[in-house]
DNA sequence: ACGGCACGGGG
DNA sequence: GTGTACGTGCCGT
């Protein structure tokens, strides 16, 4: 029988671990032996000491071996300590570790997941095809075009009694399962509701706070009924653990996972890659990374380019050490500041301008990581002292015998991305290949910055600095090469450039593909195109700008209507302008429709003093950095969260506060805003919110002689 | 004027 | 279980 690597997790009682595989016919549940190891590294009198000191206190066959213990360096005396029982691993580490002095003794594959070390020792991963006798693999991770399960979804909601936000005390009104709603007496709708997933026997459960709200809850309300709620294949949850506060509607602000055994549970809300990529993306991940979908369900695109690399890492012979422990180079002062340059930004050209092209590479970044081999052990590396190979500015040598890991690892997900792209017409696996495509461009993002983590594993911060250096120099020469074409360089930022006139666009891609080996694209053709200046300095502002595309497709960068804190008026506002000034098709035009676009302001203006517009429309979000009583500055946020306070809620820094502004200027919390649970018909600081619009379309207009100033004195001498 | 605070991107 | 650095604007003091 064959199926696919559904969920796998350790057994931490048995001490084996538990797989689930997807068959057409169902879940088929399957244990496994494995005795995971960890290493200790020391010269072999001191490895002998430990094997004896490990066997004074029962663990016994720990054995010397020799194993690559950091990246591109030879094989050294480690000993393999087997780990029993998987409770104590943690444990044991941390004896072994205190037996040693001061850089004594390092230890290894002590931070492993067990999941990740089960798939590596046995040649299987998350969501891969199995023969599952024998439990050997049938699918290999590198395939682009794999075969995919049929997966079971159960779309679950849940609906409950009370106003404002939701808790525990509330009594459950209804439960929603795809398109069926269960409701009457509390007790008999949870029964039913474990029945039905029973009977449907779903693989995928999907929740919108799953975590943080309903499972909890809805475990809670079963209890209150002396009942037990079970979703999963087999009893018991995989929760993590996290404090439980109760507020604004969901439990803390990292609450813990509620993960099911066999089934598998996505809380959209806390997915990042499921929102942006979907299952398909979702899975994508899983089988590159090797970890569980549930899991990888949860997990950022930083961890998951991470466990990629301890893949890599580990099928290449390495173990991998408890904590990083390549040390920053020493640099010098001036090294300093050369390096921490980071991309490039030219000032750009204020104001409007027509017949723009814009070029972006193809994932510079990752690009430049495989390209020019950049890598921890890559870089000033020992066997090649005289490596003609020099990283720009800062003069780094970069090792010319051996490809690094980091390439290792990009190089078949800036391939995967590349093929998914070129496919994304397909009529029938287009839409899919989209969605991974999408997966796998944060897993490429997130991975340069994981180079400058000080906390990653394979992270250096030389490596960041190298491939910020490159990009500068990619970036400038490229935009000299435009230069000598006949293109005026408008602007530029990191891996695009803003090209105004000039001769054949397609012709100098693929000249500057070819220079740098790697792909230049044409993002688009402006109608026309805005930067915006900083109201502080006025001259450019490096990441503001809006502008129209040929296909009639707006761009809009930094500005309000891109803003998560703005109100939803000031969006609708912004947006209303701009499409007032698409109608315009090139620059003379532009300026024509200004007056027109003044005149949107002025009606959004009205309808806010007319007081008729609704609370949803003024709700101002703000994500808080810490606790109320570590303000020190009493402001709208804060009042609101004074409100929430006042009823007994607490928000946790990350999470976000929404509010109405009632009264701007007072210094009553009550009287100043009202949080949106509290929300009832208090009206609003109708000229405050008239000052918002002005302001946004200020941040609009203001290249164009109407700056905020200007529009209120308009407004004042209309309204007169 | 200064400093606290929040936001950004990609599609 | 975890991407950083930093430019920008608003607002309270």
């Amino acid at each position: 029988m064959r199926g696919w690597v559904l969920d796998c997790y350790p057994d931490m009682d048995a001490d084996r671990m538990v797989l689930w595989f997807k068959t057409p016919g169902g879940a088929v549940r399957v244990v496994d032996d494995m005795t995971p190891h960890i290493y200790v590294h020391s010269s072999r009198e001191r490895l002998d000491k430990l094997k004896n000191d490990l066997a004074m206190i029962g663990v016994k066959d720990a054995e010397r071996e020799k194993r690559r213990i950091s990246l591109g360096d030879d094989e050294k005396d480690v000993l393999a300590v087997p780990v029993r029982e998987y409770a104590s691993l943690q444990s044991l580490a941390a004896t072994i570790d205190s037996w040693g002095r001061y850089r004594e003794h390092s230890l290894y594959n002590v931070d492993l997941r067990m999941d990740q070390r089960y798939f590596l020792h046995k040649g299987l991963f998350a969501m891969g095809l199995a023969e599952i006798d024998g439990l050997r693999s049938l699918d290999a991770w590198r395939r682009i075009d794999y075969p995919v399960p049929m997966l079971k979804g159960l779309e679950l909601g849940v609906k409950v009694r009370g106003t404002g936000i939701p808790t525990m005390d509330d009594p459950l009104i209804s439960i929603s399962a795809n398109s069926i709603t269960l409701d009457g007496p509390e007790d008999a709708v949870l029964e039913e509701f474990m029945s039905l997933v029973r009977e449907e026997d779903p693989d995928i459960i999907y929740t919108d706070k799953g975590d943080s709200f309903v499972l909890p809850y809805l475990q809670h309300r079963a209890s209150l009924h002396g009942m037990n709620m079970e979703l999963g294949r087999e009893r018991g949850e995989r929760t993590s653990r996290g404090k439980s506060y109760f507020t604004y509607g969901r439990i803390v602000y990292k609450p813990p996972a509620h993960k099911l055994r066999g089934r598998v549970h996505i809380d959209r809300e806390a997915s990042f890659t499921y929102g942006e990529a979907g299952l398909p993306g979702l899975i994508e991940m899983s089988r590159l990374s090797h970890i569980p979908l549930q899991d990888i369900s949860r997990l950022s695109p930083g961890s998951a380019i991470s466990a990629m690399q301890v893949n890599e890492a580990v099928r290449s012979g390495h173990l991998i050490r408890w904590k990083k422990n390549l040390p920053e180079g020493f640099k010098t002062a001036g090294a300093l500041i050369a390096c921490d340059r980071g991309g490039f930004i030219y000032e750009p050209r204020v104001g409007l301008h027509d017949d723009v092209w814009e070029v972006d590479f193809f994932s510079l970044y990752p690009s430049i990581m495989v390209r020019h081999n950049i890598s921890p052990e890559t870089l000033n590396c020992a066997c090649c002292p005289r490596s003609p190979l020099i990283v720009p500015e800062i003069g780094y040598r970069i090792c010319e015998k051996r490809t690094g890991l980091i390439p290792r690892v990009l190089e078949p997900i800036l391939n995967r991305r590349r093929v998914y792209k070129s496919m994304k017409d397909d009529p029938r696996k287009g839409a899919n290949y989209q969605l991974r495509a999408k997966a796998l461009k944060w897993v490429l993002v997130t991975c340069f910055g994981y180079t400058g983590y000080r906390n990653a594993r394979f992270g250096r911060i030389e490596c960041h600095e190298s491939i910020t250096a490159y990009g500068r120099d990619i970036l400038v020469r490229s935009a000299r090469i435009a230069e000598s074409r006949g293109f005026e360089v408008l602007h530029g930022i990191v891996d695009s450039l803003w090209l105004h006139g000039g001769g054949d666009i397609h012709r100098l891609c693929d000249e500057i593909s070819a220079e740098f080996g790697i792909p230049l694209n044409i993002e688009g053709r402006y109608r026309w195109i805005v930067f915006l200046p900083s109201v502080s300095t006025g001259v450019g502002a490096l990441n503001r700008y809006y502008g129209l595309f040929d296909d009639g497709e707006l761009k809009l960068r930094g500005i309000a209507a891109r803003r998560r804190d703005a109100p939803a008026i000031v969006e609708e506002l912004q947006q209303e302008m701009l499409q007032c000034l698409s109608q315009a098709g090139n620059a003379q035009e532009f300026i024509d429709t200004v007056p027109e676009a003044l005149l949107v302001m002025d009606d959004y203006a009205a309808e806010l003093r007319g007081g008729g517009v609704a609370a949803e429309r003024l709700i101002v979000r703000k994500r808080i950095s810490r606790r109320l009583e570590e303000h020190t500055r009493f402001n709208d946020p804060v009042a609101a969260l004074r409100q929430l306070h006042d009823r007994g809620f607490e928000l946790e820094p990350g999470q976000s506060v929404e509010y109405v502004i009632l009264d701007s200027g007072s210094g009553r919390s009550w009287d100043r805003v009202r949080a949106a649970p509290f929300l009832a018909d208090d009206g609003y600081d109708r000229e405050k919110y008239v000052e918002l619009v002005h302001r946004g379309a200020a941040e609009l207009l203001s290249p164009f002689g109407w700056s905020f100033q200007r529009i209120r004195g308009r407004d004042g001498s209309q309204r007169r």
